[in-house]
DNA sequence: TGTTGACCTTCCAATGGCTGGAAGGTTCAG
DNA sequence: CTGAACCTTCCAGCCATTGGAAGGTCAACA
């Protein structure tokens, strides 16, 4: 199987495929005299693996140990779901921000008349001071202030 | 008031201040004979306004567009409204993408013993051929299926 | 047999939104 | 005057991916 062949048996672009191998995720696929990469089954179901790794999230790292604990027969299964569970925590606190994000942006909109006039809460409140509890601190090194106007 | 203050005050890094001018989301800061950016009150809630968008997830390009509207005195609150919520639609679709590597984690997880013994249905799930009906559609150019296996 | 045209190869560049670091200038307190 | 804490520019890298150029290979068909 060729590259393009295995693109369409695992959903990996030809590019992706190339570049997993390039970065060391996947091991380099064997190669045809003419310098064609040639994919067997195995390769195939290994490169699935990877996709859908990607499609639940997963980066480049984590699919690199979960393939390690794919191949390792004497894994403990503990080990994966641990893995898979860290992410989990992930996804969810993206989730989280995600959340917040729209219900602020919900909030803004709802009191927004959308019409003709220029008045737009929106507005008003992405230039608010600093509303309510500051849920994440800022990513800011310290927060003392000195306001100096520059002459 | 000096980049480092104006960081400070606005909760975005040197380096982006700096970037934020180079890509031209913010007109470039004035200077001191020295050379130093020097930040008025007014650019300083402008890049309040940027932070607070970015915080809610807009890119950014709409950030610009949101800065547009935001400086036009003549703006129809209606273009701000469905630019939010657009903005909204693209956030609930990244939570629906979400919610569903979450699901499938979890339930793969549920199942799995984590204990010391190989046996992982988290593994033989990412294996599988492919489950169910495909939510979305692979971002493949097309869907049919040559599975020559190459000599 | 030659010619398409669809493959394949490598390499280099760009995307977005940052962060880091080097090399050097400025400011300010001691 | 010295030193540190700023500031400046520039260049490079991160992640995962896409795009394109320049060129080699393969299969089908005239």
């Amino acid at each position: 199987m060729n590259i393009g062949e295995a693109s369409k048996a695992t959903g990996i672009s030809v590019k992706m495929l190339r570049y997993y191998e390039e970065i060391g995720l996947v091991r380099p696929a064997l190669r045809a005299y003419s310098g064609y990469r040639v994919y067997s089954e195995k390769n195939i179901s290994m490169l699935r693996f990877v996709r859908r790794a990607r499609d639940l999230g997963f980066q480049v790292k984590q699919i690199a140990s979960l393939l390690d604990l794919w191949e390792d027969g004497s894994r403990a299964s503990a080990d994966v779901k641990s893995l898979a569970l860290n992410h989990v925590r992930e996804l969810e606190q993206r989730r989280r921000e995600l959340d917040e994000m729209i219900g602020t942006l919900q909030h803004l909109a709802h009191h927004c008349h959308g019409d003709n006039r220029p008045d737009c809460p929106i507005l008003s409140g992405l230039s608010a001071e600093e509303e309510e509890a500051p849920t994440k601190p800022r990513r800011n090194k310290t927060s003392r202030r000195s306001f100096a106007v520059a002459g």
